[in-house]
DNA sequence: CATAATTTGTAACTTTTATCACATAAAACC
DNA sequence: GGTTTTATGTGATAAAAGTTACAAATTATG
């Protein structure tokens, strides 16, 4: 939870991009419940009911599955202008949540009641538009999981992952360990060691103590 | 393409479990395009424009992912009462098809055209619930399709593959080469013969030529 | 009926990934 | 400063899956 600022809707234009209009931002401003989180805490849990849809306005979160053993395989990421559409169903059928986010860098959102968020959908074209983008980006974004998993061997999804995090940090210089890679990957440190050693060798990265740089990309 | 039969919206309402209300049902009914497709026939490829929404009404419909080697993999089963979510902003954004439709079964669609199915979702409440429905069944459909395949190891794949299959067939008698079942599971023929042949030992299933019968499930 | 094509079986081998065990080095902590 | 924790390196081994090669059985086809 956090207080509203008094710049509110100068602010969700410029993380959708003047995406929405006037009267959609208005309403926005009027319900949407302004919420901060830190970076590495957990905001949806699997199984957890989906308090409402969350527009994401800075920072980052990380989409996780989960399976029974509790190994764990990192999704894709949420940024800034991005929302869950998964919650908008997981929300219309009280289901729980199917997948965790977490959040990857300190985050600001705002959080769109239920009732609200379909009322939209009938109400403003630009809201339309945004909730359906927002699921086939999500759709992509399986699919993309699914290519990495079905069709790359793990030094490939290593080094696209690797590059996924530079855009997201947007820096060169990853801060984090051989095991949480391992873990993100659902693949083991030991393999995950061997693997950078390669990319290394290879010339496109350096590896440092607990954090690696990235180099040819 | 076929003649539209004369007790058409007892057909839809039938295969669409009374979903739709009456004056949607005189919607669909006029602007619907009533095509039967045989089975094995290809009905999207990836990289297809999107004619526009298809209902199923009969028969099934496997969705493939292809990778740029030609390799390919099973996603998920269309059904009677089923659509396919990820045509709807696929014609929105005038893209084209990530994945590949390819009619198991012999089917009855109907297909709705672009400008209609944008419009029925702020005019009707049962279509808008049927289009966020069927995206978030397509979500997780893909969520366990990525479980599968980050989480279980190729046996335990197999074996749900062949239970899937006996569930959309309604039949134990499986008519299905193990070269097949290779590409579907983008696999091997030789590792799949050996599965199977696990499976024969451990009693679920008995092998026969072009056939597989699932005894224990 | 003879031949070709398809389906399945099987052995040998390789590659990829995982696992185990232990060593070393750096950082954190009292 | 000495001890503990954490991160990484490395060799040995195993398991899972893919590949190659060829044989045998069945079916299709001219």
């Amino acid at each position: 939870m956090m207080t509203k600022p008094s710049n509110s809707i100068a602010r969700i234009t410029d993380s959708f991009s003047y995406l929405f209009e006037p009267a959609l931002l208005a309403e926005i401003d009027k319900v949407g419940i302004w919420t901060a989180v830190k970076a590495h805490s957990s905001f949806i849990d699997v199984g957890d009911p989906i308090p409402g849809m969350p527009l994401l306005l800075t920072g980052s979160m990380k989409i996780m599955r989960e399976d029974l053993k509790g190994d764990e395989l990192l999704l894709y990421y949420l940024e800034s202008g991005d929302t869950c559409a998964m919650t908008l169903t997981c929300c219309m059928s009280d289901s729980k949540s199917q997948v965790r986010a977490i959040v990857e860098e300190d985050a600001e959102l705002i959080i769109i009641p239920v009732e609200k968020m379909e009322q939209w959908i009938v109400d403003f074209r630009s809201w339309r538009s945004f909730v359906l983008n927002s699921y086939n980006n999500r759709l992509n974004e399986l699919l993309t999981a699914i290519d990495s998993l079905a069709f790359k061997k793990l030094d490939e999804r290593l080094w696209t992952y690797l590059i996924d995090k530079v855009k997201i940090t947007s820096s060169t210089d990853l801060t984090i360990t051989h095991n949480e890679i391992a873990y993100e990957l659902n693949s083991s440190r030991v393999v995950i060691s061997r693997l950078l050693k390669q990319l290394e060798n290879q010339g496109k990265i350096k590896m440092h103590r607990n954090s690696l740089e990235i180099i040819d990309f």
